[in-house]
DNA sequence: CGGCGCATGTAACAAGTTACATGATTTG
DNA sequence: CAAATCATGTAACTTGTTACATGCGCCG
């Protein structure tokens, strides 16, 4: 149930249309919760109707009938509240994980080519976080909602660098590793 | 599309039925992939339909009803080409840092108590994983099986690792912040 | 035989993904 | 006006979650 907080927080940083928010999902938000203009809309639908947020009356009626919305004090509640509710953290649920473990059933081949994609990938994205750390972070924030950013920044950083270190771990070892399982039935 | 492979691994490393595929998911499959037995049942169903595995005729017919699953030889074709196929990684999509965010617009009031309790879960979970690693793995082991299997426990503990530093971080930051917002429509 | 635990499921729902549909506005 | 783009939205499907149903053997 993180999706329709996820959009709470982004209308009370700032009102927008269900497009805008899609590209904000596709910007700073979207480094952590990440979603498509569908779920969007969906999820819009549903916060209106349950009386979370609203829609504004559009500023210049004539252009277009793109639809601006507000968080309403009930989201803001809602939000404050799920802040400081009890969930369970999520549990590692990683497909690379997953196909290092399927490598060792059936062997590693081809396998190194998508682990140096991955590391590449990894690598950029670390590269962009620190980037805008610096631009953003140059020292300790004083504001409170500073800080916390910064935080989740930091939380993102370090985990592609955990993701760098490990891709380069596993290279190590996939490399010195023979192409050819050896095999219990089949070939053996 | 990773629990059917999920389970293909499973049963490759030993034929098992449905409740004792579950068993192995609450354990050392379940730490990075984990599963429901509805799941389980649901996609042995599909893997047996398409021909990936079959179920073995009872050993002891008497004895309930318990259905055995081995892999077939498609089944392992399809794990083997799963290994090296190109996949977009994961991107992070974690309610906590979520919350972490949204705390900068309303405030982090109660959430002190919530990573707390995450510390400590994480904490234990990694204790797990270094005793499991002691035990299992006291030397750089021979075998590729073994190699592969260490690097996937070594991501568990360095994720772990990660999210108790992090925690520990977040706690400082929001431990000496103040309990309530400064609110820009209603308090302030 | 009645209740308990084991093992295999069904049903209903929620969340996320992919493909397509509709209308309106701008541009050539 | 045709084509491209913007903006909103439907539909169908897949994956994951929660609650319940069924049949069997064991134990008292």
């Amino acid at each position: 149930m993180s999706l329709p907080h996820a959009i709470l927080t982004a209308l009370l940083e700032k009102p927008s249309s269900g497009l805008e928010l899609t590209r904000r999902f596709d910007k700073s938000i979207g480094y952590f919760w990440s979603a498509t203009h569908q779920q969007i809309y969906r999820e819009l639908g549903k916060l209106e109707a349950a009386g979370l947020i609203r829609a504004l009356p559009p500023v210049q009626p004539t252009r277009g009938q793109k639809k601006e919305y507000e968080v309403l004090p009930a989201g803001r509640e809602e939000l404050t509240a799920w802040v400081a509710r009890t969930e369970e953290p999520k549990q590692i649920r990683d497909p690379l994980l997953l196909r290092m473990r399927a490598a060792g059933v059936v062997g590693p081949q081809g396998l190194e080519a998508e682990l140096r994609r991955h590391l590449d990938l990894h690598r950029a994205q670390l590269e962009k976080y620190t980037g805008i750390e610096e631009r953003h972070f140059p020292a300790v924030p004083d504001e409170v909602e500073d800080r916390l950013r910064h935080l989740v920044l930091r939380g993102g950083i370090q985990l592609e660098t955990f993701w760098v270190a490990w891709l380069m771990e596993a290279l190590a070892a996939v490399e010195q590793m023979p192409e050819q399982m050896p095999e219990q039935g089949a070939a053996g």
